[in-house]
DNA sequence: CGTCTCATGTTCAATGTTGAACACTCGGCA
DNA sequence: TGCCGAGTGTTCAACATTGAACATGAGACG
């Protein structure tokens, strides 16, 4: 996974769960089966926090919990504008080949307002509209090709057609109200075997604490 | 661009070009616009070309031409066999989100033989319907999912068929005898303009020097 | 001829990624 | 009591990627 996806995700799901260490982030991450497409290594995390630390977008709150010392992140005001900057960056780019940050910017929908969610999506729309219209058109001559490449450009217009589709019929759920975007009330029942539950009795010791401590 | 795509790539490139040069390979690249896919630096290149020579995959050669030293790769036995295990790989792994490795493979089709592109894309069809099968009614349970997440299922599900199509029709057209695979003759013709020219001249040279200083 | 620019061919330090392995705690059990 | 195994939380050295910058030569132009 590149840097940029990496931090995208890493700080989306510190605002989700925070304050939160390493290893809940990991842990929640492999309940989601993020790690079927993301693929997220327990060395990335680490690295990803201390990084986005070192930019000031995360915090860092060494707590000692029991007799263990835990290292806790929360997400700086910073870091709430740098999310909102690599959200919109990861939906508005089009490469149909690498979709990573694009899909990982779907899964953190719910921390972005729905207005800036149609935005982004209609924005969406339009590269893919202009990158289809290129390859059409375009200076890339697909004419003097082997024919396997024109097989591959096949392949490229069917996979926007989908996405565009895909979009179209989104957009118009985002603008009827549909989706948990940010701030409103889930509209879902969590499994009952959530390990949930845990965590979040977790967080409310770590916020103990660094309320305590400063 | 993940390691062992930067590897099939280059070492498909070198077996295209051989006895070629880092810029060489850069350029021919960019002309394909490959670049706009493959996000391939030439950092990148060196790099995945000193690496595949430590392996043992590539072997270097450097000669003085004209007064200049140049390094020169050509693809070893060892090459070839890795390239052909990469290449299969890259086909029949299904990764929805990590399209990279099986385009790159399309690319360099016309490097393999027609019954093992048959093969391999028949195996990739099986891995596309495992795939869904396990989605649809495996135990990743969407039903107890926020609904973005149904959504983004939804997407999958669309990309999957697309893909699906797609790969039914070129099978066909493989066992066909359409495309130009590995050992028969072109069925379309280079634009004019078109700078491999250049480089056949300076690959006969190579050669002839390589031949020289054994 | 000088020198300017462009194409060629490569290197390198900074940064990021990988995943195995480490260190510690806790509960069970003989 | 003492040992085992599973879960928790993190580190680290090996490797890969990045792209700016370097070094050199060939041709254009005054």
């Amino acid at each position: 996974m590149a840097a940029t996806e990496t931090r995208l995700l890493l700080l989306g799901s510190v605002m989700i769960f925070e304050p939160v260490n390493g290893y809940q982030i990991r842990r929640e991450l492999l309940s989601w089966n993020v790690q079927e497409w993301a693929h997220v290594n327990p060395g990335s995390i680490y690295s990803g926090l201390a990084t986005l630390t070192a930019r000031g977008e995360l915090e860092r709150h060494d707590l000692l919990d029991g007799t263990r010392s835990v290292a806790v992140y929360t997400a700086t005001p910073a870091g709430h504008d740098a999310f909102a900057r690599m959200w919109r960056t990861a939906v508005e780019t089009v490469d149909l080949l690498s979709p990573l940050g694009f899909h990982t910017a779907l899964a953190l929908m719910g921390l972005v307002p729905r207005e800036v969610v149609a935005d982004a999506f209609t924005a969406r729309l339009s590269a893919i509209d202009a990158g289809v219209h290129r390859q059409v058109g375009g200076p890339t001559a697909v004419e003097h090709s082997p024919p396997h490449v024109r097989a591959m450009a096949d392949l490229w217009m069917g996979l926007a057609q989908t996405e565009r589709e895909w979009l179209v019929t989104t957009l118009r759920r985002v603008r009827a109200g549909e989706l948990d975007l940010l701030g409103e009330q889930p509209s879902w029942a969590p499994r009952s075997d959530d390990p949930g539950w845990e965590m979040a009795r977790d967080r409310a010791r770590y916020l103990q604490m660094i309320a305590a401590r400063g």
